[in-house]
DNA sequence: AATACAATTTTTGGATACATTAAGCGAAAC
DNA sequence: GTTTCGCTTAATGTATCCAAAAATTGTATT
């Protein structure tokens, strides 16, 4: 499938990746040249890929004075949950009226896949990769079978604002996992009942929630949300962040 | 204003005049050489702009095969409509809660400007300009007060969508421009009193209905709309691509 | 001492030259 | 006659070099 082997493509999946997984951290400066020795490729590519990153949201830039790693406020990352929830809520209104067999199995597969994992009591730090791909999966799905592409396009390029990525399903409480869970059994048989309306209630208070439990987290656990640890690969030594300008 | 100073910043408006304007038609291959010629550049900064259009959703892009127009399909376009639809709702209900006296009297002041505009009886071609920039800066008003800039950032990007763009306002019918403009005195009226449901309802009335008029405009009047593609529609497979116009 | 200004350094933007990939074409094999 | 392989060619992807802009430093003037 990703058969990406141009330096461009590779520079933008290593960037991303080194971003979303906090070994760059928001307000860094992306220094071209040095960059670009660290991946080991030349200016050009390098630049493509800041350029596309750029207009995916992960990178700020300002003319003749470079890139930077993009900061996020808290009232953007919240605002990315609202329309989150606003989109994906609209999604369950159009899809309830495309609902074929196929697409109530598919669904109801994911359910059950997600049923499977949750089965010993507890999310398994072995099945919580599998459960976080049910769960964009199953998000996805819902997306896909509103017929409006442009919603999955959207609710996409949220998921780089850091904090509200779908890799992000820190949840400790198990209780919460379970009803979030239940919010999936729930929006499937009403899609496949053909109530969008219900649904997309669901599917609203299922993100709003998210957003508030996001929160409640960052109050609990902040030093959490500093460094998001990538699944398959560890941050690295992180050289010297030397101090930002603290005065003005 | 637009200050454009860099290559690149150029060739992106150049580029994106020529699409949005019809000049380069959907599915056109875009030819780095010829392209960075035409436009007195070189192929870096041309790159670049195609780069940055290709994530806008302007022109799309195989690796090691180059960059086309995008084409968009009529769902695309709809779509594009009923997200808009519920995107600018959601800025009404939002906005709502955050009116203060400026912000009433800027939206008063568009909307009477607006009220001047059409005072003639007819929208004059002389007024054309600056009724679409009111009407532009109305929704961005709205969107702006939402507090959340996602909204303003995601309807940025469905204007371009060619048919859905903002700068298409060929409405025939007086009588259509007059009553769109009622919608705006009522928003802002809605708005003004803190009706953040009704503004949302009238708000999503507006577009719809804006997709409704265009798909019959569409029907009556095709040709003044989509120059659509060509005859030979390159799709994936090399065709002789003799679509070349005049100049050479 | 502070500020304004000029020269130097650093960094980004752009042009050109080179490498790589893939489409187009033709000859050879079956 | 058809297919397959390899060569040719044209276009894309990358590296390097040069120019322009910004940041920085140092100096001189008030």
């Amino acid at each position: 499938m990703t058969e990406a082997h141009t330096s461009t493509e590779l520079a933008i999946e290593k960037l991303r990746e080194a971003i979303l997984s906090g070994e760059l951290l928001p307000g860094d400066r992306l220094h071209q040249d040095r960059l670009a020795e660290m991946l080991g490729i030349s200016r050009t590519p390098l630049r493509a890929a800041l350029t596309t990153l750029a207009q995916t949201g992960l990178v700020s830039y300002e003319s003749n004075r470079g890139f930077y790693v993009r900061e996020f406020s808290i009232a953007e990352v919240s605002g990315a949950f609202e329309v989150r929830a606003e989109l994906e809520a609209m999604a369950c209104r159009l899809a309830a009226a495309n609902m074929t067999d196929a697409a109530r199995k598919y669904l109801a597969d994911l359910v059950a896949e997600g049923d499977r994992l949750l089965e010993p009591g507890a999310l398994l730090p072995e099945n919580l990769g599998a459960y976080r791909r049910m769960n964009v999966n199953f998000h996805t799905a819902v997306m896909d079978l509103s017929g409006n592409a442009w919603i999955r396009t959207f609710v996409q390029s949220l998921h780089n604002v850091p904090a509200a990525s779908d890799r992000v399903i820190m949840w400790r409480d198990f209780r919460v996992i379970e009803r979030s869970h239940d919010d999936h059994h729930r929006i499937a048989r009403a899609l496949a009942k053909g109530q969008g309306e219900r649904a997309a209630a669901i599917m609203r208070e299922h993100i709003t929630f998210a957003l508030e439990h996001l929160d409640l987290q960052l109050k609990l656990y902040p030093q959490d949300f500093l460094r998001m640890p990538s699944p398959d690969k560890p941050a690295k030594g992180r050289k010297a962040s030397r101090s930002k300008r603290s005065s003005e």
